[in-house]
DNA sequence: CGGTTTTACCCCCCAAAGGGGGGTTTTAAT
DNA sequence: ATTAAAACCCCCCTTTGGGGGGTAAAACCG
């Protein structure tokens, strides 16, 4: 039997899951957390075979969360759970050692196959999740860690000046930065800019 | 017995929520929608005292969907079920006549209470955003209509010039509106103007 | 090894944003 | 009838952004 753990601030939701998971037999639920902190705690005392992870935690980023547990669990298996299905974000999942990614209007049975592949070492893609990420799309924007923190700078409203000073880099090369931003994104300006980047949450 | 409808595109809250409600024995679920479309259609046929209703649907947004319906139906209750606690979509549902509020992460007896407050014509806030709309934050920021309208059109990366153009006015007097807007919203530059109105759901 | 990507840097020029003033008129509420 | 708030308009001036060119070292990967 797989033994399931569950980290989802939704308190209800968290509760379909179980019963879900439950009333399947496929697998048992070992623990439920409402929070990355309360997660940490209990991980290694639950030892699940499978972590079904909510990207949208509210006290840590989904991201680093999954790396955290990775790191000192690699034998657990996480498959993320998410409302939003951004390329980027799945992206950074995966390459995180995420094992699979659901959203979280998936069917019930997508759910209790993620969680059987997975626990079986597979790699495990939703329906819609598998289409994002096969289909080429101008969706599918990829920015190396430099260009993200400029990019992260740029929405905290910081000018070039300001973030020249911060990373110690010439001004010059934060413009050089910023135009290749507007490009890569395909941005008229910084308004849309700062727009796409939480939008697709590229930060 | 008090008859709920449901529409949440998240299938597994759905479910959550369904057995909630039916074993608590206050109400009952006579209905369940995934999207605005599908509510549309059934919901002159549930006819249900309290429809549990999802702000951020795939199809439609909450305030329009939430207008709708009262319109159509004065005499359903609507309780606004969301993720997220943004002081102006919680304040735009309840102008357009939502009668309570809960976030998802809310306990399982204040789902319960909600749907009880709501069908006995009573409005109902549950905690959190109780606490959200009473307490005086910074967060409490309330724009007209027409410095949304301007917000939106500077987060499509509009300018000056060009919204003028658009809504038939001065330049100038777009300008006052950015200042204004800028002032307003504490924001240093249109970046975080832009970011503070996605984060805060503004527009 | 060679090719690609990332990172970092520089120039010019002009349009747009942003900060500071100054107003009037319309509309809704008290 | 007064007041407050929203909506509207105009001037000046400085800083920033954005479009157009470039160069070149390091890092990554097959």
């Amino acid at each position: 039997m797989i033994s399931v753990a569950i980290v989802d601030d939704h308190k209800i939701l968290t509760e379909g899951l179980q019963s879900l998971i439950e009333d399947s037999g496929v697998a048992k639920v070992v623990g439920v957390a409402h929070s990355a902190a309360d997660c940490r705690l209990s991980l290694g005392f639950w030892k699940p075979d499978v972590l079904l992870l909510d990207v949208g935690l509210p006290d840590s980023s989904g991201v680093d969360f999954c790396k955290e547990v990775k790191a000192q669990f690699p034998e657990i298996n996480v498959l993320a759970l998410t409302t939003h299905n951004e390329y980027t974000i799945v992206r950074q999942m995966l390459d995180n050692g995420a094992s699979g990614y659901l959203v979280k209007n998936a069917m019930a049975d997508e759910v209790l196959a993620g969680i059987a592949a997975v626990a079986a070492g597979k790699t495990f893609l939703c329906h819609e999740i598998d289409l994002l990420m096969k289909r080429p799309s101008p969706k599918k924007i990829w920015l190396s860690p430099r260009e993200r923190e400029l990019l992260r700078l740029i929405s905290e409203g910081l000018t070039n000046g300001e973030i020249a000073e911060q990373i110690f880099l010439s001004p010059e090369t934060i413009k050089g930065y910023r135009k290749n931003l507007l490009l890569k994104l395909g941005a008229k300006n910084t308004a849309v800019l700062v727009k796409m980047a939480l939008e697709q949450k590229l930060i």
